[in-house]
DNA sequence: AGCGGGATTAGC
DNA sequence: CTAATCCCGCTT
């Protein structure tokens, strides 16, 4: 049913990969959310300038340092929740960004973007280091992945050139990818 | 103790 | 384009 642990210590990018597709389940005292995932970021290592690992092993990213398959949420301009799922080897740390559900089962509000889905969801940092492999919150396959395409990492200029790396992975065509890659697409000609 | 900044979003 | 708003990590 869920993912294995083998899976998730997989490179942050073949996570990604894999997880276009994937349902993300969130089981609440009032019921089941289910979405299915539509859109990802790989956040490689502590060699990847804008993964928070990069500024090494702190209070905030310790769970990505710990063994995959568990979630690392964090709280961003002091408003909105992200939810990432740690992969690679225990010790080497890099974690998948969630980016964007389709909504599948049980989803009342937005869930495209990052912060939109973890508000949708009900996920805040009570789930930081949550096992994924089972229990309130659990990733399942879903309906398989069609044409999955790369771009950029969306809000991460900061990181040299490691901005420009492929490592942002959605669904063609999908319309609950967010709203950010269609600034990307103009943005870019293409 | 204080300060700066952030893997975002909504609202002018 | 910019404000909102909180935690963390680093400096003083």
């Amino acid at each position: 049913m869920c993912f294995l642990r083998e899976f998730y210590a997989q490179p942050a990018e073949v996570v990604a990969r894999g997880l276009i597709g994937a349902e993300l389940v969130r089981v609440l005292p009032s019921g089941r959310a289910v979405g299915r995932v539509v859109e990802v970021e790989a956040y490689v290592g502590p060699e990847d300038r804008a993964c928070h690992a990069f500024h090494g092993r702190t209070g905030r990213t310790e769970v990505m340092f710990g063994p995959p398959g568990h979630a690392y949420v964090y709280l961003i301009y002091g408003m909105h929740h992200c939810l990432n799922v740690v992969t690679n080897p225990e010790g080497h740390a890099a974690a998948v960004l969630i980016r964007a559900l389709e909504p599948v089962e049980g989803i009342a509000a937005s869930t495209r973007g990052p912060g939109r889905l973890c508000k949708a969801l009900s996920i805040d940092r009570s789930l930081n280091g949550a096992d994924l492999c089972g229990g309130a919150l659990h990733l399942r396959p879903g309906r398989p992945a069609g044409i999955v395409v790369t771009t950029p990492r969306i809000g991460v200029d900061y990181a040299g050139p490691w901005a420009k790396k492929k490592l942002r992975f959605l669904e063609a065509g999908n319309p609950w990818v967010s709203v950010s890659e269609n600034v990307v697409r103009r943005g870019r000609r293409e």
